[in-house]
DNA sequence: TAGATTGTTAATCGATTAACAATC
DNA sequence: TAGATTGTTAATCGATTAACAATC
């Protein structure tokens, strides 16, 4: 997959198209152009055309886009296929709510263990997922090659296991902490989840009438 | 709050703002100019002074800004002041992870009622929320004033589940499922909290290197 | 006062949209 | 073939950055 400079709008776009693509996969649609797509989206035929000509050429002229093929090409694109491994760390409510109920497969994720203090949960599964002492971890990582680490921790060790993930080798961090994790390892990609950032960004728009 | 068009962009940095100025008065800094915010923040001056300049005049020249003022004032522009209610609906996982540990207060929003259809938790508290019967949220939203209803609810009642809530005139839907809302309300905003996409990105960018 | 730093106007850059030749 | 629709180049629009007079 050779990458040219690729925006962030349009990355940010992508699992959106994934999205709407399985949607309308699901209710038996084959081909669709761009400007249907468009307006599926609510975006304009130009712009979709223009982010996938980013990546190759996905379409036919006078028919426009397989549904199927094209959900397969992004999905390849945003590296869905190669099956990479995630570990929970932290089994609280919020750990809990993602190994329970998030489809860590359906992103192409591997779920394949989680982390906690709590005696009580360690050694048994949730939803077949393994839960080890949080001090294996360390441990852990160096045996099993993880490509993601999924920080559900409490506030104050947030940046220790970052520390970590870092040193042992994870190529991103999902992070639920809403802690500004300091990462000097430029290759380790940080992705923040701040719950308060989003309400907050309601509560602007809801307070917008006057 | 009379408001000229702000754009998108503008409206989502300004969760992060209030954010920083957080961090930075809890470490005890009580004036920072623009061009040292923006290094904390990875963003020029010139860009933190233009979008504050859409809210008014809030620095000094020769001496920037005072953090817990300039903190002050963006949570009055968010509607952090405004004291809006939020109601959960939908207490799995998720839901009680949102009941128990999120700091709805922290944001200027008080989290008044979560409602369930699990026997067992009804009529119990959840850190010091109630939580009714599904069946009575209409009965509930016709009498009380409600902002925001958070939506956890399992993927196939989350659109009807919607509808109530605007039907009842919500101003703001904070949509946890990952079912994309059709609103014909214009007024109504939604605000998605999508997991997948969130994760998919992360997807791209670990896997970006060749 | 001199130095620092703002708010704002102008310049630049990048992203979105429009247009159209190529072609299924 | 004629109609539809692509991929791509050019035009437009908006957002970010730079510059600077105003002033604390």
């Amino acid at each position: 997959m050779k990458k040219q400079k690729v925006s962030g709008a349009v990355i940010r776009r992508l699992p959106r198209y994934f999205r709407h693509l399985t949607d309308l996969h699901a209710e038996g649609m084959e081909r669709i152009s761009s400007s249907a797509f468009g307006k599926t989206m609510n975006l304009t035929a130009s712009q979709i055309r223009q982010d996938l000509s980013c990546f190759g050429e996905f379409g036919q002229q006078g028919y426009g886009y397989n549904v199927e093929k094209l959900r397969q090409e992004i999905s390849e694109i945003l590296g869905m296929t190669l099956r990479h491994t995630a570990v929970v760390i932290g089994a609280g409510n919020l750990g809990r709510a993602l190994i329970e109920n998030f489809r860590f497969d359906r992103s192409g994720f591997q779920l394949i263990a989680a982390f906690d203090v709590d005696q009580k949960l360690v050694g048994s599964e949730l939803a077949g997922v393994p839960i080890y002492h949080a001090d294996t971890l360390e441990h852990y990582l160096a045996e099993q090659p993880v490509s993601v680490g999924v920080l559900t921790v409490p506030k104050h060790i947030a940046q220790s296991t970052a520390d970590c993930l870092v040193e042992k080798g994870v190529k991103g961090i999902w992070n639920f902490t809403n802690v500004e994790l300091a990462i000097n390892e430029p290759s380790v990609v940080v992705e923040n989840v701040h719950f308060a950032d989003s309400l907050l960004a309601l509560s602007y728009m809801i307070s917008d009438e006057e």
